[in-house]
DNA sequence: CCCGTGATTCTCT
DNA sequence: GAGAATCACGGGC
């Protein structure tokens, strides 16, 4: 990892995430400035995939920072995380969505009807947008065609509560630059009708 | 609001 | 091992 990505990603999750809003994500020949990210505090949080401990799927949540971690969800889409902190402590933040800043011909085509803004809004449109998956999983982050651009601090910060968890989504750990329309439409989680357990 | 779609993980044998 | 629930989502109506 290179020294500078590498000190700045070892830091707490929680001051990490924020500022990599502003942050540029390239793959290839798409960019994208992040607008919109959440923390995920590795075993102690309850809502991290890493909660239960290390398994073949989250297995480079546990490792150094500056990897990407990417997973396969709903049968059909990608979400990808920078892991963060120190290694063995499976924090990592989730990207959620971000404007496409270079390479928009490209992230079009991968998209076909999409409104430039919907292009990176939302974390499996990011992932569609930069062509991540599994294949990226582990990644290093300091190297081409992969790389993350720290920006300078952001100016304004808004925060609120994780989108779309069972467990612990009461922790305001969204963070999202405020009036950038890129930044996901807010959802409210569906309740599905949960058949009773028997008796 | 509904629902596709399939890997992952949990729970019980 | 098998069967079942879950799922850090997005498109369509």
């Amino acid at each position: 990892m290179g020294p500078e990505l590498g000190s700045f990603l070892e830091r707490p999750v929680l001051e990490v995430a924020p500022l990599l809003l502003g942050a540029t994500l390239r793959h290839g020949q798409v960019a994208v400035r992040l607008t919109e990210v959440e923390a995920y505090d590795g075993a102690n949080d309850p809502g991290s995939h890493a909660h239960r401990g290390p398994t073949a799927r989250n297995s480079v949540m546990f490792g150094p920072a500056g990897h990407l971690y990417v997973y396969f969800t709903y049968g059909m889409h990608h979400c990808c995380n920078v892991v963060c902190g120190s290694e063995g402590m499976a924090a990592a933040v989730l990207l959620r969505a971000g404007e496409v800043v270079d390479g928009l011909e490209t992230a079009r085509q991968r998209r076909p009807g999409s409104p430039d803004r919907d292009l990176a809004r939302g974390p499996a449109r990011l992932c569609r947008a930069l062509e991540l998956d599994l294949g990226q999983n582990g990644a290093r982050l300091d190297t081409p065609p992969l790389t993350l651009e720290p920006g300078p601090a952001p100016e304004d910060v808004a925060s609120g509560p994780r989108v779309g968890l069972r467990h612990a989504s009461d922790r305001a750990w969204r963070f999202w630059l405020p009036d950038e329309p890129t930044v996901s439409q807010y959802r409210p989680a569906v309740s599905r009708p949960r058949v009773r357990p028997g008796r």
